[in-house]
DNA sequence: TTGACTTTGACTTTCTTTGACTATTGTGCT
DNA sequence: AGCACAATAGTCAAAGAAAGTCAAAGTCAA
């Protein structure tokens, strides 16, 4: 199915260039071998607000698609928390952190317990609280 | 009767594809020579969520139907896994673990996620495994 | 005979593909 | 500035491609 194969490129495509993309839609249905508005779907129908995304366009000469991914927005409090986070963070309190989290229900038990398994074997404070970013985008959505 | 030979059938391909199977109704039904919605027949009567399957499937363009037999015995693919790691991962292959338990149900996509979030800040090998082990110590019941 | 399990197929729902038509934007000419 | 035209992107509905649902009819054992 062709919307597959788009949705793959473009996630592809996202990636590689740091979660926003530019395309022509023209230009590039044509490369995928597929009717413009097709790249309409393939948008409207898998990268959605809901997901994360947010599409920017615009038409005439010159025009684009732009394909952002919004890493939060949605959950204000992790949002706070990350920001909250410096660089660095002892083993002691980014173990209070995810406890926390789990509290308000935001994570499972399952979940802190996973994460403090790997983050037990990270020694550096720089590298956990860079961890613990990473984690917390994850989370939310 | 044919409920039970297409029970067979899906039985054997579902090992020989290793615990999941992805088929298109219409086609397979075609190949067994019943109709189409016998399939679903089969599978709501045989393939149910108590004896450990998990279905999913979409309709349109492309559509499928698939089945995933879950571990029973999870521990002890846990355990397989966890004993044919050796005391060094490349970040690489861990992914790859983590994958497969996705793929079988032991994980959710967002612990698979949260665990490589973290693992992503992991540059040694050995630390790498020792995280993973631990790891799947935590799925484990 | 009755009740559980099967078989079948008509009808429904969902997802995809396509293309005609519409809306917007940039450029160059008067 | 205003206008025509080219270059884009957006919208929408029809047609197509699968899968899902459900109830009627069939089968078989107790």
């Amino acid at each position: 199915m062709i919307s597959d194969e788009i949705e793959k490129i473009l996630m592809r495509m996202l990636s590689e260039e740091g979660g926003r993309l530019v395309i022509k839609r023209n230009e590039f249905a044509d490369k995928v071998g597929c009717v413009p508005s097709q790249i309409n779907y393939v948008i409207t129908s898998r990268f959605t607000p809901e997901k994360g995304y947010v599409i920017e366009s615009r038409r005439g000469g010159g025009g684009y698609i732009m394909i952002t991914r919004k890493m939060m927005h949605k959950n204000e409090y992790l949002m706070h928390m990350f920001c909250s986070l410096g660089d660095e963070i002892d083993g002691k309190t980014s173990l209070l952190y995810l406890q926390d989290l789990t509290e308000r229900k935001m994570i499972t038990k399952r979940e802190e317990a996973a994460v403090k398994a790997v983050m037990s074997q990270i020694e550096d404070d720089k590298t956990r609280a860079n961890a613990l970013k990473k984690v917390l985008l994850v989370f939310a959505d």
